[in-house]
DNA sequence: GTGAAGGGGCTTTTT
DNA sequence: GCCCCTTCAC
């Protein structure tokens, strides 16, 4: 063991220190067992949370082995890692900087014998939790009782945040209340079926790391002697379980003192109350452990005086905060620009022409970004972004892994890394259509059940369940397929190199007919779907790539484990698209905040809960903050959900932020009948959507999703110079110039009344003259 | 057991 | 508007 306290630390050099102020100089090199960085957005707390640990190792007193840093998102992580590479080198070798979900899995994949789990255990995300669910639900038919799957998943899910496991849960409630019976009787059941699958879904990655520790002090110990130093980011939106976590790594053992802590927040930026987040765990830091110091950052780095101004204004009416003022040194900057579109579509063509004038004023796409409230507000973003030929990228939203034949892939890579999943199996038992139907799959789960084998198992076992000979051979060959891969992840000797993911998947692809449905398929979107499939094959080769000797296993953690954020990709050169939650951490020369709407944000789902109101504001704030430059608000008068088209209202936070920090390009109060009035004052359009406002005559265009990838198509529709044109929404025009070649081909047009306009020539609803 | 057609219900945010 | 589930015909 490396010596673990030095007396008298060696000055950091110098450099670690240059351009800090005063307080992200104490943050940086305060010692002592506990340390709450409160810093507001944009202080810099990344560098000195970097630089914390750089000088941590610089002057040996910590060796990379005895620090745990946690962040929010994997590409955080990664970031962190390598700025502390950049400043000390390879000396950093071996620290855990991680999330929270990465650094459980490491640890039950290497504990996890110790209380009856297998270390190939399977990661269940949402998706795979409510099919559990939907199963039990059935089973139960709780639903007449008013129990959906969604609010069973919501309630158990939140137990598990607080620590509230189902035997727990049984002592609290009430035996009486047949509602509650159900759910205790649904809970136990879906924990019982993740116990037999192998299987923790995201909650449990938390919650069963502290039942291990505290059921197992043995196995707790080598972690409290290993991390010295724990650093913790984004503190404010850690849940009760977490915050367990943190605590049980913290504890002294025998003759050491607990691990120094150190944890950096910012309790405005607070917005995962919904799934748990605490607050608390941040406001009562100093009375949970003592000796505490804290440090304030309030100097910003990274907005314009105008950009903090209005977020300053703006989070000033959350009454329960402890004051806190952003200030800058770096002038007041451009305005923040405010817009009011007549629809969805509008307010998007706003947002696209404004990029494009940012782009032709030299701003690299990459440093704009556009935020929402909900996923839902894309489409119309989407259609009017791919029309004006601005390349973006949507974070989040895309869900890869979420899609039928990805699931399906990636079930049967788990069926080989954790036969005991009955999900996957069940999952992959007919696709692609082998003639195993539901009565088949009951059979085979009754025969598992009655045997006390595993699901898996009973395949094998197909000739002695009656089944008829083409059934019989299609759950032998599937069987035989997956010993087949199994074998390949399984090497000879413990020193061969691993069998690349990529070959397994492949073969299990290609020998289980899978890829040869789809190609044989006459629905169109198949084809699409066998593209997906090679993007996943794409993506183990990338895996192997950059980790050689990675597993199976690893792989399957790595893909489980993806935030939003971490699909950021700062080469891409794209606009990014994402939710104000995604947002979080990040920043951009350029924001657009869209939909600044009454129940939108707020969200009119938050109204009704406590803290709702005041948590969307923080929401909001955090948009603000991410703008380094220019700030964009825009909004619709009316709004397309459920297909239907509804008025909208301006957000009361409009109100907040003080008039003269926004030039209204289209103000509220400009776009009804009678225009005029003020946007602040009253929250209600003059006239509602009433008048034919000439955004709302559009044609409905047709773009069905990416699944399909089948957008309009002009072929090798010829455009030169000089030729009219007319498109669906902006009229008649004449092509200015033509750039860029085949499916990017760019069009500049002319329009008589719309302005000038770039196109894709491919796509976009227009037609020659 | 499979596929097409029609009806009901739903979306806040995420690891 | 879209997804998922149920129903019905083959």
């Amino acid at each position: 063991m490396p010596q673990l306290v030095q007396p008298h630390p060696v000055e950091p050099s110098s450099a670690l220190l240059e351009g800090l102020n005063p307080r992200q100089r104490e943050a940086v090199l305060y010692r002592g067992p506990a340390l709450l960085i409160v810093a507001g957005a944009g202080s810099g707390k990344t560098s000195v949370l970097t630089r914390r640990i750089a000088s941590l190792l610089e002057t040996r007193e910590a060796w990379p082995s005895q620090i745990l840093a946690i962040t929010f998102t994997n590409k955080a992580a990664g970031e962190m890692r390598e700025r502390v590479r950049g400043i000390v080198g390879h000396a950093s070798d071996g620290m855990w900087i991680s999330t929270f979900h990465s650094a459980c899995v490491r640890i039950l994949r290497r504990e996890a014998e110790v209380f009856g789990y297998a270390s190939g255990f399977t990661i269940y995300d949402s998706g795979d939790s409510r099919a559990l669910l939907k199963r039990l639900v059935k089973q139960y038919e709780a639903d007449v009782m008013g129990l959906s799957v969604a609010n069973v998943a919501a309630r158990i899910s939140k137990l598990k945040n607080e620590l509230v496991d189902a035997e727990t849960f049984s002592r609290q409630v009430n035996p009486s209340d047949p509602k509650d019976a159900l759910f205790l009787t649904i809970f136990r059941e879906y924990s019982r079926a993740l116990q037999s699958a192998n299987a923790f879904d995201f909650d449990d990655l938390i919650a069963q790391t502290v039942y291990l520790f505290r059921a197992f002090p043995h196995v707790a110990e080598p972690y409290r002697r290993r991390f010295r130093h724990i650093l913790v980011d984004e503190y404010q939106d850690t849940n009760h379980a977490q915050y367990a976590l943190i605590r049980e790594l913290t504890k002294p053992v025998a003759e050491l003192p607990g691990a120094s802590l150190t944890v950096v927040g910012d309790s405005d930026q607070s917005i995962y109350a919904f799934r748990g987040a605490d607050i608390r765990n941040i406001v009562e830091f100093e009375q949970d452990y003592r000796d505490a110091t804290v440090v304030l950052l309030e100097q910003n780095y990274r907005s314009t005086q105008t950009i903090l101004d209005a977020a300053n204004a703006v989070i000033a009416n959350n009454f329960d905060r402890v004051a806190k003022n952003l200030f800058t040194d770096t002038g007041a900057g451009a305005k923040i620009v405010g817009f009011t579109g007549y629809s969805g579509h509008d307010e998007a063509q706003f947002v696209a022409d404004e990029i494009e004038r940012l782009h032709r004023d030299g701003l690299d796409y990459r440093e704009v970004a556009v935020f929402y409230r909900t996923n839902a507000q894309t489409r119309a973003l989407e259609e009017i972004l791919i029309r004006s030929a601005v390349p973006y990228r949507i974070l989040g939203g895309t869900k890869f892994y979420e899609r039928a034949e990805i699931k399906d892939a990636m079930a049967y890579l788990i069926a080989v890394a954790n036969p005991a999943d009955a999900l996957a199996m069940r999952r992959i038992l007919n696709s692609p259509k082998r003639g195993i139907g539901q009565v088949t799959e009951t059979q085979l789960a009754g025969y598992a059940e009655r045997n006390g084998i595993t699901f898996r198992e009973a395949l094998r076992h197909a000739g002695e369940q009656g089944f008829g000979p083409k059934v019989a051979k299609a759950i032998t060959g599937l069987s035989d397929l997956l010993d087949e891969a199994t074998a390949m992840t399984a090497p000879p000797s413990p020193d061969a190199a691993p069998i690349p993911v990529f070959d397994v998947l492949a073969l299990l692809m290609q020998k289980s007919g899978y890829v040869d449905a789809l190609r044989a398929s006459r629905d169109p979107q198949d084809e699409a779907r066998l593209e997906n499939i090679e993007e996943l094959l794409a993506v183990t080769k990338e895996f192997q790539k950059n980790d050689p000797d990675g597993l199976l296993i690893d792989f399957l953690t790595e893909t489980a484990l993806v935030a939003a954020a971490d699909e950021l990709d700062d080469s891409s050169g794209t606009v990014s698209l994402m939710t104000l939650h995604t947002a979080k951490g990040l920043e951009f020369r350029a924001v657009f905040l869209t939909g600044i709407e009454e129940d939108l944000l707020p969200h009119r789902m938050s109204a009704n809960e406590p803290g709702g109101p005041s948590e969307e504001r923080r929401l909001f704030y955090v948009g603000i903050t991410r703008a380094k430059e220019r700030l964009y608000l825009s909004l619709a008068m009316t709004r397309n959900s459920y297909g239907e088209t509804s008025v909208s209202a301006p957000s009361r936070f409009l109100a907040e932020i003080p008039a003269e920090l926004i030039e209204w390009r289209q103000s509220p109060g400009m776009t009804g009948p009678g225009a005029g009035g003020r946007v602040a004052g009253s929250l209600s359009w003059s006239g509602g959507a009433a008048g034919a406002a000439p955004g709302q005559a559009k044609p409905k265009t047709e773009w069905p999703n990416r699944v399909t990838g089948k957008v309009r198509d002009n072929g090798e529709l010829e455009l030169a110079p000089g030729d009219r044109i007319r498109h669906d929404d902006f009229g008649e025009g004449r092509v200015q110039a033509i750039t860029g070649s085949a499916a990017k081909r760019i069009a500049e047009v002319q329009f008589d009344t719309a302005g000038r306009k770039r196109l894709l020539v491919k796509v976009a609803p227009i037609v020659k003259l």
